[in-house]
DNA sequence: GCATGATCATGC
DNA sequence: GCATGATCATGC
């Protein structure tokens, strides 16, 4: 460390900008890159073979004078665009002195306040020596983001604060998210106010966020929708908080009210999503909002019938069996999907007369032990489909043997298609109806019950 | 009335 | 053509 010259900001760009353009295997001094094994090595090769110094897993930044910390970040290019790979970790979060900070001292803003965002393109298949570095910009974050992150950092020492730290989930939080970070799920530490070992967790900032970043401060995309039109609101309230302001003066009325007050003619199946944009004083769709797309919030309709059951299950995407059976738990796409997830319930209730009344909203994400619920069914699922699914035709109908909703307090598995044979192969062959998971009704009902 | 399999509607 | 959000239909 001791000697780099890249002792301010202007020069560390400079060099880090010269690294544009060539392909990693050329700056690799070391030959990280041949043994292939390192997960994090670009990252490395950049700090060892261009920036000359010790990579440290130190608090402080990695150019200390200057202040500036540098992340190595891979991007997709996706048929929808740019997209982040994976989200941006950070430092470990160290949760027997940390809590005791408040943000602006904490080891987060120590080391993150400016960061030296280089970025390259993730190809399938490519070897990592061709990549190149594309972008590198120095980045802090706008000030409508750092209240946003302020409250997120809040919430994740509110839990260590309240002998919760075991309890934490990427889900509690909008833009700067605690994510698990060890060699192993098991890698836990102590926690300041409870004897339960937490797991290991770091500073990170969601994918969703760091797509937002690159699309719009690396790539210069245009800026889309803030739902957030005032930021000194958003200091005062909170963003949940303020959203459910917004829309309490819209409890109670039907949809086909709530359509002729906006003056909205649709029969579109997303209707309550324009709805909803309306009521938050918005054009397009919620979810093409900053404020969605940063914090990866899932809106998600929710119809309670007279007698006060969920008609529905809620579904998710649809997974390839071929491709499931590749993950593990850890960095599946189910667990990717979910548990950083914000959801957004949009509760409407059915009436006397049979119509539908908007009710109310709920933020939600799914807390720790249920998503042990899902890893289990996930696990159940795959392990099914390995040892060859068994499918016998019933009448019109193929019935298998994947997870029930009866099985488990939480979460099934279904069909999810255009029709019965709208499928997707099996490790033996045969072709099997799309599947997805779902959450029970019963599970939903659960969720959304009032206090 | 619920559980499970099947399918619809829209947007890109 | 397909992903996604949502709902329908049948049998127990």
């Amino acid at each position: 460390m001791e000697g780099t010259p890249y002792v301010t900001k202007e020069a560390i760009l400079k060099r880090a900008q010269e690294a544009i353009g060539i392909p990693l295997r050329d700056i690799d001094a070391t030959g990280r890159l041949a043994n292939g094994k390192d997960k994090g090595s670009i990252g490395t090769v950049l700090e060892e073979s261009w920036f000359c110094y010790e990579p440290n897993g130190e608090a402080r930044a990695d150019f200390p004078e200057a202040g500036v910390e540098l992340k190595v970040t891979p991007y997709l290019r996706t048929a929808s665009g740019i997209r982040a790979k994976e989200r941006l970790v950070c430092n470990i979060i160290n949760y027997m002195t940390e809590y005791e900070k408040t943000f602006k001292t904490s080891d987060f803003w120590h080391k993150c306040e400016t960061m030296l965002i280089m970025s390259y393109e993730h190809k399938q298949g490519v070897p990592k020596g061709d990549f190149t570095i594309d972008k590198a910009v120095l980045f802090s974050f706008p000030l409508e983001d750092l209240i946003i992150i302020e409250q997120d950092w809040e919430k994740i020492m509110s839990k260590v604060r309240a002998g919760q730290a075991h309890l934490i989930t990427e889900g509690d939080t909008l833009y700067l998210a605690a994510c698990t970070k060890g060699a192993t799920a098991a890698s836990v530490r102590k926690q300041p106010f409870s004897d339960i070992p937490a797991k290991q967790r770091a500073y990170s900032l969601k994918s969703s966020y760091m797509t937002r970043i690159l699309n719009q401060y690396i790539f210069g995309k245009d800026e889309d929708e803030h739902i957030i039109k005032d930021w000194r609101v958003l200091q005062k309230n909170g963003f949940e908080d303020y959203i459910v302001d917004q829309l309490k003066p819209y409890y109670g009325m039907t949809q086909a009210e709530l359509k002729s007050r906006f003056g909205v003619d649709t029969t579109a199946k997303s209707l309550n999503y324009i709805l909803l944009a309306r009521m938050l004083g918005i054009n397009g769709d919620i979810r093409n909002t900053q404020e969605f797309q940063n914090a990866n919030i899932i809106p998600k309709t929710i119809r309670i019938q007279k007698n006060g059951s969920i008609k529905e299950s809620m579904s998710f995407p649809t997974f390839k069996f071929m491709e499931i059976i590749q993950e593990e738990w850890e960095d599946s796409a189910l667990r990717e999907y979910i548990e950083p997830a914000k959801f957004l319930f949009i509760i409407f209730k059915e009436r006397e007369d049979g119509q539908y009344a908007f009710e109310r909203i709920k933020f939600w994400n799914i807390p720790a032990e249920d998503l042990e619920e899902v890893k289990c069914v996930w696990e159940r699922t795959v392990q099914t489909i390995k040892d060859g699914v068994r499918l016998e035709r019933v009448n019109n109908e193929v019935r298998n043997n994947l997870p029930k909703s009866t099985e488990n307090r939480v979460a099934h598995v279904r069909p999810h298609a255009r029709n019965a044979s709208d499928t997707y192969p099996l490790p033996d062959g045969r072709e099997m109806t799309k599947q997805c998971f779902w959450f029970n009704s019963s599970y939903v009902k659960e969720i959304i019950k009032e206090l």
